[in-house]
DNA sequence: TTACTCTTTTGTAATGATTACAAATTTATA
DNA sequence: TATAAATTTGTAATCATTACAAAAGAGTAA
C-alpha cells in the first residue's frame, strides 16, 4: 500500500525533481489510483484538467520520476506498459478476463541463494489468471 | 532447469502442435540455449540453416507455442521481448549491465493469501541489478 | 521593466516491433 | 491425380514510443 504523501511539492523536490503542473497532476494521479495505469489512460484522465497536456510529456514525465526512483513501469503484458507510484516490493495479478491489475502482499523471503553476489535493484513478482469477480461471472 | 527432451518431434505433437521444419527448428534452438532470446536473435540463429525463413514465420511460432503452453515469454523490458522453452517456475536475473538474463531457482513459498479464491494460470519472478561478472569488471 | 539564459512543454515526424493479410508453398485427403 | 486444408512467406499496415526542434515558461541580473 502506498503511504499517503502530505506534501506532494516536496515530495517530488525531495527525489531532485522541479514541481511543475504537469509534474504535480501527473504524480498526484498516479499516487491517488491503485489501478496501475497505462500512458494512455494517465493521458485521458488529466487532458481536460489540462487541456494542452501533451502526450509526450506524459512519457517524458514518466521517465524522469522512474529515474529518480519514485515510481516503478510494470511490464506484464508486451503490448501494454503500466506504471505505479507504490515502490515497495509487492505483487501484481493480472486477470486474463477483465484486464485489471492489482497488488497483493508478498510473504517473506529469505536470500535467493544464487544472486548472493550480485547487485539488487529491482524486484518483480507477478501472477496472471482469473480473480474471484470474474470466476463468479463466469461461472453463473 | 529444462529437462532433456529425447524426442522433438513427440512432444510438438503431444503439445497439440504439427512439427514442421521451422517449428521443430525454433523449438529445438529455444530449448538448446539459457540466454532466453528476442525474436531477432532467434531468426539470426536460423536463417541460414533455413534460408527461407521468413520472420513472421518466427512470431506466428511462437505464439502457437506460447498458446499450447510449451513456452512462456518474458517481459522485463518494455522494449525487449524474450522467449524460454523452460515453462517450470524459476526466476529470471536481467543484467542492467551486460544485458543478459539469466535463470536461477525460487525457493519454496507458500500459498498467497490474498489470492486464494483466483485462478492462476502464470507465475513470474524477475529480478534486475547487476552480475557478479560485471561487478568485478566495473571494479577493476 | 528588459534582456538573457535555462528548463520544460508541446506538436510533428521518425522509428521499430508486432500484426494483418493475401499469395505461394507444402502437406494431407480422396 | 486432383482437391482441400494447413503452413509459410513477403509486404503493407498498425501503433506505442522516441527524436527533435520550436514554443512557452521560469529564473536572474541589470
Ligand atoms: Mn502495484
Ligand atoms: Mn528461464
Ligand atoms: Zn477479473
Ligand atoms: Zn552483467
Amino acid at each position: 500500500m502506498l503511504k499517503k504523501i502530505d506534501n506532494l511539492e516536496k515530495y517530488l523536490r525531495d527525489a531532485g525533481i522541479k514541481p511543475s503542473i504537469q509534474r504535480l497532476k501527473i504524480f498526484e494521479y498516479l499516487a491517488s489510483t491503485n489501478s496501475h495505469p497505462t500512458v494512455d489512460k494517465i493521458y485521458g484522465a488529466l487532458s481536460s484538467d489540462i487541456p494542452t497536456l501533451s502526450k509526450t510529456t506524459v512519457y517524458n514525465t514518466l521517465k524522469l520520476f522512474q529515474k529518480q526512483g519514485i515510481i516503478l513501469i510494470i511490464n506484464i503484458e508486451d503490448n501494454e506498459t503500466r506504471f505505479d507510484a507504490d515502490v515497495s516490493f509487492h505483487g501484481h495479478f493480472k486477470c486474463i478476463e477483465c484486464g485489471g491489475v492489482e497488488d497483493f502482499p508478498i510473504p517473506e523471503h529469505g536470500k535467493i541463494e544464487a544472486l548472493v553476489d550480485y547487485d539488487i535493484s529491482e524486484k518483480h513478482f507477478y501472477i496472471k489468471g482469473i480473480c474471484a469477480n470474474c470466476k463468479k461471472i463466469i461461472n453463473k
